[in-house]
DNA sequence: TCAGTAACTTTAAAAATGAAAGTTTGTTAA
DNA sequence: TTAACAAACTTTCATTTTTAAAGTTACTGA
């Protein structure tokens, strides 16, 4: 019998209690970070994510915000009646994901030719 | 006709030429960090990053190590001749990962509840 | 010679991704 | 008053990736 302690249903981790496990587990994909990033330049609506330079499908732009909406890293509100237009916002939480972005750009730039320099 | 800047064919980038989405080409999934976990922590051999707690899949882990090597993040080198033995060692270029992997930590430790405290 | 281990490779099913078209709700120009 | 346009998605389906499981190769030690 599996302890609760191990078990993933019980807890919040799907693969082990490891913190860089469970970082992947919410952000280990090639676009949920991407949309983090445009979030942090200031972007904030559903047209400004999918205009960015990386082209990312719309289906799977509406499910990363829907996760990480969930994931209480963003929030989703309503800022206009008529026509209905909404807008995304980091929470505290998806603002410290900022540390996680600079250390990736700081890696690339060290170490990946034609990285536009930041 | 694309300009050559434009080209990821031409150059190291698949989807634009931001830092943050040239680090995700590379290890935006699941698993590569994974393996970059324990190569920091100081395993080396394929078994060694088998029997991690998250249960890799072996043609996964294969996959992985030959990408970050080609990537020049890692070295595969024989230490024994019969019966043939290899270890992974971490080049200078995938040392300088570990910024990445501590502000995951921390962020982790920081947000997500269950999690091992490091 | 037989079981056991390291380091993989292969296979087939399941899940995720990607490209494209479609939907809903409203605005604005003709 | 109708047609075109836009934002914010949803749906569909083909392709790619992931996963679990079994198989392979080279060798050791009993």
């Amino acid at each position: 019998m599996k302890s609760t302690a191990d078990n993933p249903e019980k807890n919040q981790w799907k693969r082990s209690p490891c913190p860089i496990a469970c970082t992947l587990d919410l952000l280990g994909d090639k676009w949920t970070l991407i949309v983090v990033r445009d979030l942090l330049m200031g972007r904030s609506t559903y047209s400004d994510f999918q205009n960015g330079p990386e082209n990312i499908p719309t289906n799977i732009l509406a499910e990363r915000l829907k996760r990480l909406e969930h994931a209480e890293v963003l929030t989703r509100e309503q800022y206009q009646q008529r026509p209905p237009r909404y807008s995304y916002h980091l929470t505290p939480k998806g603002k410290d994901l900022a540390p996680i972005l600079k250390a990736m750009a700081r890696w690339s730039n060290d170490y990946l030719p034609y990285t536009v320099k930041v």
